[in-house]
DNA sequence: GCCGTTTTCGGCCCGACTGTTTTCAGTCG
């Protein structure tokens, strides 16, 4: 019986609002819930560690009662607490709860009151004025929700991060310019590099806040300013996406941006912690609260110092270890940009780059890199211009000549070669000794099930000269699900065959992901972080996927393109002799 | 329902906003 962790978790979510609507112990309710996020979120399929025999009341928030009802879950596919709670409900109310400012109350007598199960129905009824007339309820609640309705209707998904950075980049760059302001940064899921993120939250502080917020509002890429005070502006940017901007007092600037950053569960289990010993947490500071005495802290790294731990980067404060591993000093240095020595996955306009070798080495160059590995598509991928053989030979032979006239960087000739819907290789083996790095992906047949597609990539890395798997799952965000594949196997394969796993930092793709990197790296995987540049511009994405290995909690000994090139040709060539 | 440097019971994060209100419930982040 076979259920994913993601579907798991799925049905205490829907637990989780059935007992809301059925008004039940808000305790109850968030415990549910904690568990469902926590299964969300496990590097591990529930289904592994069942079959290993581990005992799943060591994940955090699951205890006697769910650990039962998970293991009922996976042996027959149902649970019966489940169907009965869903039984008392008529279905399709547990949607009205996605409507912002709609409750639980809220829908139940929505439910009970006028028997509305659906967004559809609630919107009739609005119109029809029945909303409005409930007790308690107004005309300017009713039109809120008609609006909330609408809202959502017309809402983009969440945008990946790599279009809301660059966005962040440019409205800075029209504040900083502003005498007195300090501490601009982005808070919220995109500090922490979250994939996705729903809206965008800066933060800052300055001499003098209203200037600041003028200037904000009259960016030329503000489509609409929806408010605007002394300290904070919400406004609408062309695309439709809402930025908020909060100046915030130099001196409270530290609790304030721990609190905007999050995540929740981080600020939630940090601030349970801390309450058990006296203090109470919050977004203005620290309040003792046998004394009543509170201090401010005007930086994050003061605030968490005050708190006995050691600092926590944005990227893991999820709610999970971390705050235990900051208590015993045990947050290991993360992955950082200036550590990347090289990228192991580039193309240029031999196949479907934009721009020359050249360039691409010089841009390398201007990066302080030691290291670039060409790495053009192989013949089957028609569609990038994929290299023959024969120009494969040429090009090595381009880059063996390049190299002599350059001191500081070493070239690497490579290939990103295609794995065949059947499992074979897209070069033969005796032009793949000649290259110094092959880069192996899939990129045709995504649709495979899983046994076979787990077969074909699993051949590719038995494979001695294959040194790395790109992209492992294929998966394009909000595009492409991915590919169906047992990615444990693929793990343990890798690390049996000593090939390094791919981190692609390429905004749409971010493959692995960082549960995905987690387990890989438990697994004793190393991984390297490849951009996927087809032009100059895109070796800066390697950001993204630092970011992507920091939420992995990677350390340089677990990123290969940190490491000086000697390191690296040995860890590759160990399969091959 | 979970959990423990208050450990098998009695707690469970914190503050703000909104609307319909004579003191607050519901919702949100």
């Amino acid at each position: 019986m076979g259920m994913r962790n993601t579907a798991i978790a799925k049905v205490f979510y829907d637990i989780g609002d059935l007992l809301e609507l059925k008004g039940e112990n808000p305790f109850k309710i968030r415990a549910y819930q904690r568990a469902a996020r926590a299964i969300e979120h496990l590097p591990k399929e529930i289904e592994i560690m069942l079959r290993e025999g581990q005992d799943l009341k060591a994940i955090p928030g699951v205890g006697e009662a769910i650990a039962r009802k998970i293991a009922d879950l996976l042996a027959t596919g149902k649970l019966e607490y489940y169907e009965k709670l869903r039984a008392e409900f008529p279905p399709g109310i547990a949607t009205l709860l996605e409507i912002p400012g709609v409750g639980p109350k809220t829908a139940m007598r929505l439910t009970q009151e006028l028997g509305i199960s659906s967004v559809e129905e609630l919107e009739r009824a609005i119109r029809d004025g029945q909303v409005a007339s409930l007790f308690r309820m107004g005309e300017k609640t009713a039109e809120n929700i008609l609006y909330q309705i609408e809202a959502l209707r017309r809402k983009d998904q969440r945008i990946p991060i790599g279009e809301a950075l660059p966005l962040v980049d440019e409205i800075f760059e029209g504040l900083r310019a502003i005498p007195g302001v300090k501490n601009l940064t982005p808070a919220g899921s995109l500090r922490r590099f979250q994939e996705t993120v729903g809206d965008i939250d800066l933060m800052g502080t300055a001499d003098n806040p209203r200037q600041v917020i003028e200037a904000f509002t009259r960016l030329p890429m503000v489509a609409q300013v929806l408010g605007q005070g002394e300290t904070r502006a919400s406004v609408i940017v062309a695309g439709g996406l809402q930025v908020d901007l909060r100046m915030v007092e130099h001196e409270r600037y530290g609790s304030l941006i721990q609190y905007f950053t999050g995540s929740k569960q981080h600020n939630i289990a940090l601030r349970e912690r801390f309450h058990r010993q006296g203090l109470k947490l919050s977004e203005y500071g620290i309040t003792d609260l046998a004394t009543g005495k509170e201090e401010t802290f005007a930086t994050e790294e003061a605030f968490y110092q005050r708190l006995g731990l050691q600092y926590i980067p944005p990227e893991i404060r999820e709610g999970g270890e971390e705050i235990d591993r900051a208590a015993r000093g045990d947050i290991p240095a993360l992955v950082e940009v200036p550590d990347i020595k090289g990228d192991f996955h580039v193309h240029t306009d031999w196949s479907d780059g934009r721009s020359p070798l050249e360039e691409m080495v010089q841009a390398a160059r201007a990066r302080g890199y030691r290291y670039l590995a060409i790495t053009d598509h192989s013949v089957g991928l028609r569609i990038a211009q994929g290299l023959s053989v024969e120009r494969v030979l040429a090009q090595i032979e381009e880059v063996q000549k390049l190299n002599h006239g350059l001191k500081d960087i070493y070239i690497l000739t490579g290939t990103e070669m295609d794995i065949r819907a059947d499992g074979s290789l897209d070069l033969p083996d005796e032009v793949l000794a000649r290259l110094d790095v092959v880069v192996a992906a899939v990129h045709s047949s995504m649709g495979q099930e899983q046994e076979k597609m787990t077969r074909r990539v699993l051949g590719a890395l038995e494979n001695p000269h294959v040194d790395i798997l790109a992209h492992p799952t294929c998966r394009l965000l909000g595009e492409r699900e991915p590919v169906h594949i047992d990615l444990e196997a693929v793990f343990k394969k890798a690390v049996e065959k000593g090939k390094a796993l791919e981190i692609n930092a390429m905004p749409t793709r971010l493959d692995l992901k960082d549960i995905h990197i987690l387990r890989a790296r438990e697994l004793g995987a190393k991984l390297l972080i490849g951009t996927d540049a087809h032009s100059p511009e895109q070796l800066d994405l390697m950001r993204f996927g630092v970011g992507l290995a920091r939420r992995g909690w990677c350390q340089t000994r677990d990123i290969i393109n940190t490491w000086p090139l000697e390191k690296v040709k040995a860890f590759f060539k160990r399969e091959e002799e």
